[in-house]
DNA sequence: CATTGTGAACGGGTTCACAGCA
DNA sequence: TGCTGTGAACCCGTTCACAATG
């Protein structure tokens, strides 16, 4: 626990996806696990779930392994999911609507509060229970909400220029769904979501 | 190109990544690039890059770098991606006919031509041209059809057992947007798809 | 006594640095 | 001269193997 040497980042990365599993045994009602279970479900080997875990603490118990729903409120706070993080949607376009209809975020500790737009002509109209703002009333928004996080779905010729006015607003986090690369400053989390970059690594492997 | 040994597949993962800055250079008329110029743009080392491109062949050239149509075309080849796939859509909810009403894959290299569900209350409506199919004759489309790929939008309780229905049918690629993980026989590609995982991780570097 | 937690060994991906070449 | 291609060095993540323990 004594992080003087900051945690690997690819250890962080898998964190949420134990959760996912443990969750999943949850629902079940399952109680106990251990690294074995864990790794058979999630093809990851016993022996790096162990070490990962051990990173931040002694959470299972020799013999017996790991309590679940324990386990599960370690994760949480690891990865402060313990709260409800607001996001908003910047981009209303296809992709946007389809984001801003699907319930798939709300109940999973993230909320969308706002969507933005700067196409004049969807400004004012309304996806569920949004109306569309414009882009300009966002760095606003951002500030007296303080929102950390934006999923961004502009298309990709605008969107390095969309994430930087995000940045400078004060967005920590951007989940990037436009197929393009983002260069911002150190210290700004940015995530990718092209369906297409993993289509196109499974083909490598077709045939 | 002598690959007695098989290329790393953390170096396959990061091919469509060069290839999506490669194309957005084209786009922009940009004839020449060189390792240091795409690292910039990646947040990639020039190194990496230069190694990376180099257990496939010789692409570039000393002193100028790299031709951006020609390794475009190179790295298509590779990918197998000089050519377009057929794929099918398993799961008709709300995601699902997000993705089916979607148009980023057309034109870039996949194609959904069918649409599967086993709900009988929307088997036989239709999404854009898509008439939706029930499960049941997935499997014959599947063998018929020569298809390879499946995108998995059903409910994470059935995507196990659906995607080894679709396994047994004849796919040997699912891109699962479920929010679980599968467990399938070696040789299947399967790459996941969930924005929950990915907000999850950035969360941990926030505040 | 089954399973964790962990130092040590291992393996492989990344970086370095420079020879080679247009 | 400028940039690629690449062996060697380095670094870091994974696996191994076992002591510790409830």
């Amino acid at each position: 626990m004594s992080d003087l040497a900051p945690i690997p980042d690819i250890i962080i990365r898998r964190l949420p996806i134990y959760l996912q599993a443990l969750q999943h045994l949850h629902s079940r009602s399952v109680v106990t696990t251990n690294s074995q279970e864990l790794g058979k479900m999630l093809g990851i080997s016993a022996a790096q779930i162990r070490k990962d875990l051990s990173q931040f603490g002694g959470f299972g118990k020799q013999g017996t392994g790991y309590n679940i729903p324990f386990l599960i409120e370690k994760l949480k706070n690891i990865l402060k999911i313990d709260r409800t993080w607001d996001v908003i949607l910047v981009g209303a376009g296809d992709l946007g609507h389809a984001i801003a209809r699907y319930q798939g975020f709300q109940n999973r500790g993230f909320r969308i509060i706002a969507v933005f737009d700067n196409n004049p002509a969807i400004i004012g109209s309304t996806i569920e229970e949004f109306s569309i703002l414009p882009v300009s009333q966002a760095r606003d928004f951002i500030q007296k909400n303080r929102v950390n996080i934006a999923l961004l779905t502009v298309p990709a010729s605008s969107a390095q220029e969309a994430a930087e006015f995000l940045v400078e607003s004060g967005i920590k986090a951007i989940l990037n769904y436009a197929p393009i690369s983002l260069l911002l400053p150190e210290g700004i989390q940015v995530e990718y979501l092209d369906p297409l970059l993993q289509l196109q690594h499974m083909t490598y492997y077709l045939e």
